[in-house]
DNA sequence: CTAAGTTGTTCTCAGTTTGAGTTGTTCTCA
DNA sequence: TGAGAACAACTCAAACTGAGAACAACTTAG
C-alpha cells in the first residue's frame, strides 16, 4: 500500500472517540495579592462549581492560539493588551475519569497577565471572577482543576527564578519596587530590598532603564524610581534564589 | 462556546475526531554517548522514515501509563527494570496539520533509562534502534519529532541542573565519577573533577554513601571508588551549574 | 617485581556572590 | 516644618565557585 492509498482508506472514526480542551489558569496581580480568572458553570457536571475557562480545541486552531482565544472570550481582551499576555503550556491532564460524561485529555496553559479589567460574563458562563488565590481554599472547583491550578502556582513560582517573566505582570514600564512587589507576592515573602535592587541590575538583560523616573514618589513618600522596560534576556544567569 | 455547554448532552461522535497519541522521547547513556530510541516507520505516512515510539492513548488509560507502556513494547522491558525508568511528561503537540491524517494531539513524554538491552522490533515497526543523538542530523524524522526531540533534549539538560536525576542513567549505586559523565556527556562538556565531587556530596539529599567501594580501580589505573546511592532530595539545592 | 601512568579524593586559594544591615537623600503627609 | 517612608547606594562577613595542586591507591607495561 502506498501513501495516497493509506490516507484514501483511513477512517478517523475507527479510534477511540477522545476530547481535546484548552484550560487556562490565568494569573495577575491586582491590589497587593495574586489572582485567578475563575468561572462558575451553569451545567452539569459541577453545576455551581468553579472551574478554569476553556473549551474544545477548533479544528483547525493550534493548542496554543486555542487557549489565548480563551482567555480574550473571557477577559474581552484583544489586541495589543492580548498580546502582551505571556501564554506557556502548563501540562496535560487525561485521567480517563476526569469527566464523568467522556474520555477528555485537557491541555492546561499558564497565562501571565498585568492587572486587567474585570471579566466578562458571556453567555455561557454564569459567572467570571478575578479571586485571589488565598481564597481557593474555600472553593469547590469541578474536575481535576485543582490539582491543575496546584501545578500551575509552582510553575509560576519557579519560572520567577529563572525568567524574567515577572515582568509580564506590570506595565511595559516598572520600577524595581514594583518587581519586587510581583516577587514577593507570588512567592508569599518579603524579600531584602537593597539585595533585590542589586541583583536585577546585575543580571544582564533582565532589565533596561528607559533613562526616566516616575512622577511622584510613592503614596507614603520617598524619591521618585527610576524607570524600567525588560530587557533582551530570555533566562536569568544566574537566577534569583527564592 | 465552552466546554460545560457543549459536553452537556453531548455526542463524541458529531464532533471532529481529534486522536490522542503518547510518544516517549527516550534517552539512556551508552558507551559514553547520548542514545535515543527511534523506530523506523514501516507503514504510510512517512513510511522508512524514523520517528518516535509512540500509538494511540488506550480508552481506560492514562497518559502516563500509556507512555509507559509504548516504552515497554519497544525495549522489551517489564516489571522492576520498568519501574525505574524515570519518565515525566514533555509537553503536547497538536499543530492542526501535524500528521496529514487528521488532527492528531499527542503528549510527549520523556523518559531517563540505565543502559538497557537492544530494542525490540515488534510487529508494528520495521526496527527499532537507540541512536546516539549526535547522528539525528542525518535521520529523516517523521511528523514534528525532530522538534520534539529538541525540546526533549533541553528539558534534560536543564532537569540535571536541578534535579537529581542524573542518577537515573545509572545503576543503584554508582560513583562521583560515573556520575559526572552523565553530566559530561548530556551537557556535552567536561566538568573538574574536583568541584564536581564537593558540589555533589555537599548539596543535602543528592546522594547517600553506602559505605562499599568498588571491586577494582578505574580500568587504567587509580584507587576503588566510593558508592554512592540516591538521595532522598528531589530538587538540588542550590542547584548545579552548566 | 618495578616503574610509569591514571584516577579518586581532598585541599588550597583567590575571586565572586550572597545575606544582612547601614547610610544618605528625596519625597509625602500631617 | 517635622516625622516617617522609600529609593538607591554602600559595607562587610560568610558562603560559594573556578582553577589548580597534592597525594595515595590502584592499573598495566615491561
Amino acid at each position: 500500500m502506498n501513501e495516497q492509498d493509506f490516507l484514501a482508506g483511513y477512517d478517523p472514526r475507527d479510534y477511540p472517540a477522545v476530547a481535546v480542551t484548552v484550560d487556562v489558569v490565568a494569573l495577575t496581580i491586582r491590589e497587593g495579592a495574586l489572582h485567578l480568572l475563575l468561572i462558575r458553570r451553569g451545567a452539569p457536571p459541577y453545576a455551581g462549581h468553579w472551574a478554569l475557562p476553556g473549551g474544545f480545541v477548533r479544528p483547525d486552531e493550534d493548542l496554543a492560539a486555542g487557549a489565548r482565544r480563551e482567555l480574550a472570550e473571557e477577559t474581552g481582551l484583544g489586541g495589543e493588551r492580548l498580546r502582551r499576555v505571556h501564554l506557556e503550556q502548563l501540562g496535560s491532564y487525561g485521567a480517563p475519569d476526569r469527566d464523568p460524561r467522556m474520555r477528555v485529555v485537557s491541555i492546561a496553559h499558564l497565562a501571565f497577565a498585568p492587572d486587567l479589567p474585570d471579566p466578562v460574563a458571556d453567555t455561557d458562563a454564569a459567572d467570571a471572577v478575578w479571586l485571589p488565590v488565598t481564597a481557593l481554599a474555600s472553593r469547590q472547583l469541578a474536575f481535576d482543576h485543582a490539582r491543575i491550578i496546584d501545578d500551575a502556582l509552582e510553575r509560576a513560582r519557579s519560572k520567577l527564578e529563572y525568567t524574567p517573566l515577572a515582568t509580564r505582570f506590570l506595565a511595559p514600564e516598572f520600577t524595581v519596587t514594583e518587581l519586587r512587589a510581583v516577587y514577593e507576592t507570588v512567592w508569599g515573602h518579603p524579600l531584602h530590598a537593597g539585595n533585590f535592587h542589586r541583583k536585577v541590575l546585575s543580571v544582564p538583560g533582565f532589565v533596561e532603564s528607559t533613562g526616566a523616573s516616575t512622577e511622584r514618589g510613592g503614596a507614603r513618600g520617598g524619591p521618585r524610581a527610576k524607570l524600567y522596560r525588560p530587557g533582551t534576556a530570555r533566562l536569568l544567569h544566574p537566577a534569583l534564589l527564592r
